[in-house]
RNA sequence: AAGGCAGGUUGUCUUGUCGCUUGCUGCCCAGGCAGCAGGAGGAAAGUCCGGGCAACACAGAGCAGCAUACUUCCUAACGGGAAGCCAGUCCGCCCCAGGCGGGCUGCGAGAAAGGGCCACAGAAAACAACCGCCUGCAUUCCGCAUUGCGGGUCAGGUAAGGGUGAAAACGUGAGGUAAGAGCUCACGACCGCUACAGGUGACUGUAGCGGGGGGUAAACCUUAUGCGUUGAAAGGCCAAAUAUACCGGGGCUUGAGGGUAGCUCGCCCAAUCCCGGAGGGUAGGCCGUUAGAGCUGUUGCGCAAGCCACAGCCCAGACAAAUGACAGGGAGUCCGCUUCGGCGGAAUACAGAACCCGGCUUACAGACCUGCCUUUUCU
RNA sequence: UGUCCUGUGGUGUAAUUGGCAACACGUCUGACUCUGAAUCAGAAAAGUCCAGGUUCGACCCCUGGCAGGACAA
């Protein structure tokens, strides 16, 4: 399906802060991407559902003082958008120092977001074989509002080369282990 | 008909595929699926003003500060708007030292409260005497020369003339005088007061009386009027979470500190308390949050801004932030070709709600309407 | 969403009761040197972010815009 629903979306501050601080980027023009992968197939789920309400579960994955502090963790409420009911989880930024105009910023965010939505499913497919999930950010660095069919370009290429980082990724770690 | 200026209205339509989001209904279960209905603007922008709304425990006073400034009206209110008055400027007409009409601009109270400032130039820039003009039985000066005359010096008078300047102390004529001067007179211009007439009023007109030393208040200031402060990141409820562990200072009714936001006074609160350092926890949901000084139409009142009455209508509600993408067709505009049927191409603006209203300002492809001006053609 | 600040040669800064737009670095030309650097001499380069207004006169005062920046979770 080429759909884009809200929980497709990264839209909690805690998630931004991980991908950014633990993530992995490069470069495609004109996208700056960050991405964290989390593929250990035995690790709980990052999110999970108990009598209605969501909870976040990462309680082994934090360092021990903050654990200690907090002995209520990690029974915290969430918005319901929060879950992982899809195997990815993007966001997209657009400098408002490049671009003054509100109205620039939602063109080139529309464009990207359609070129994902209609792109995204042999990604999802890929994943879901390999049962990673992933966050995600695009951040549009060119200075010039590029043309539709140039972006969905740069994102299926994009795309391609995810792929090979994380199949590198996931082939590197059971020979650490 | 074309062009320009001013004001107002409007600001692409439609089909298909995929997709986002809100509400309601139904079905599997807290999400998804299906159906129906809705989904950016005239400026949503700049944040320049004014309100609503909310919090600051309960009355305040004075000073300071800020804003405004012709009149009347509109408005919830405004620094906004309408109509006028006055001033400046431009144009046209006429019976042309003037008058009338029209357009544009104006933060347009007070300089007869007070000081401050007015560069350069100029004698002098604010209680004006440098040169000039005039007077003197003032003179131990000089020359001619003999009780005088001329010059100098001194003491006075005088704003008629003087290369300046943005601005020079009412203008012209006559009288007057030693020389002069609104010193006096006539005419004219200006300012103030009084009376009468018109107007709600700013003000205008006429008559009389009085007056003769500038400008600057979008520099200080004075007068009048208004203003408590902070903004939805306000504020309320629910959930989750923890620690004052430690160090320094102050205070406990003889009061640290706070309400109180610039100051002072007053009033009130106040002890496991206050300030600083160093740390710890949270980053989630709901309400506020879309029915309102609301929109549309008609009649009436008013020059107008606007107001009253009646009828009808419900018109985005996101929250790491939706309202979109692609393809085809149509419309109007421009360009090229033309067999005048069309064909091909280009461009289709400014710009995106973030608590909500009323204004102002700024940006804007094109289309339409009204008024004025210019040119051309026809009658 | 709200509050505040700043715009002057190519660059960084001055200019103050409102009265000639100045300085340094850089640029260009010449001299010195075999050549360059340094040094010396000289020149050009803004009319003060834009548009109005007050004033005799505006970088300065007032109004409205434009651009850039800072702060508040």
């Amino acid at each position: 399906m080429q759909t884009f629903r809200k929980s497709e979306r990264l839209c909690t501050f805690r998630l931004k802060e991980l991908l950014f601080n633990q993530g992995q980027g490069f470069f495609v023009y004109p996208f700056r991407i960050v991405y964290h992968g989390l593929n250990n197939p035995n690790l709980e789920p990052l999110f999970f559902k108990q009598d209605g309400l969501v909870y976040e579960g990462l309680a082994e994955h934090l360092p021990k003082p903050f654990a200690d502090q907090n002995p209520s963790w990690p029974y915290r409420k969430l918005p319901p958008s929060a879950l992982f009911t899809h195997p990815v989880k993007i966001m997209v930024t657009v400098s408002k120092k490049n671009y003054k105009k509100a109205t620039d910023r939602n063109l080139i965010k529309r464009r990207i977001k359609e070129a994902w939505r209609k792109n995204k499913e042999v990604f999802y497919t890929f994943l879901e074989d390999r049962k990673i999930k992933c966050l995600l950010a695009f951040v549009y660095t060119s200075s010039e509002i590029l043309p539709y069919k140039e972006i969905e370009s740069k994102i299926i290429l994009t795309l391609q080369k995810l792929k090979e980082e994380l199949e590198a990724q996931k082939q590197a770690e059971p020979s650490g282990d």
